[in-house]
DNA sequence: CAGCATCCATTATGATACTG
DNA sequence: CAGTATCATAATGGATGCTG
């Protein structure tokens, strides 16, 4: 993935678009994106619990050749970066939502584990 | 994939989804199935180009493992084996359907190659 | 902070030959 | 026909150290 190796040509929509989802995380940062709008690299890595930097800057870099993500840099001490849905990107959200519906229906059905949301408030007392 | 090394846990129904789809050939097999219902060895085989047979019975036995497909094994010479989407496959499918559509408009609208349709006619005077 | 480079481990995918 | 077994390679994922 490194150097993107655009696979394809594709036989039909779904494997066209699953080309580019897939990735360990890329459906989680859609859906970081997604939810928060914004997000800079570090708060990127926070919400993929495990990521690797690296793992995170490929991912990053593929869906920004993809056309799915917009990536602004700013000049400034310290470096910031943020991240953000380009049009595509949001209209893949879109499509991906259905899918989402049918993971949790899955998560449940079969009982799953799931991972603790890091965005989750703090419970009192800790 | 060979011995379905579980990913999760998840942190969205995304993950959990993906995890069930990813697979270079996964959506296609899917489409395929839903497309003609029932399909056998072979016929995936052919309607998949390019896939070698070990991928293609990977393939097969991980969906068969994940509740997606159905697998039926007649007790004939020469052998025959069909598979059909599960219930569960049926959803995921439904799921995938809008997935599709932005993965045609991605194709359309980047111009990406498309690998000619194997159920197409023969074309007259081939 | 946001990365890039390097080395290494694990997985995914493939070609080929063989079997009931 | 519908697989298995075996042998390879490519792709992906990860740990660590370094830089502007």
């Amino acid at each position: 993935m490194a150097n993107a190796p655009r696979k394809g040509p594709y036989i039909c929509g779904i494997d066209a678009a699953l080309d580019v989802v897939s990735g360990k995380w890329k459906g989680l940062v859609l859906w970081e994106l997604h939810a928060h709008g914004v997000r800079r690299f570090a708060e990127l890595r926070r919400a993929l619990p495990g990521v690797s930097e690296k793992m995170l800057t490929q991912h990053l870099r593929q869906m920004e050749e993809d056309g799915l993500v917009h990536r602004t840099v700013y000049a400034e001490v310290p470096p910031r970066v943020e991240y953000s849905l380009t049009e595509s990107g949001a209209a893949l959200n879109e499509a991906l939502r259905p899918l989402g519906e049918w993971g949790r229906d899955r998560i449940r059905r079969h009982r799953l584990a799931v991972a603790p949301d890091p965005d989750a408030p703090v419970p009192a007392g800790s």
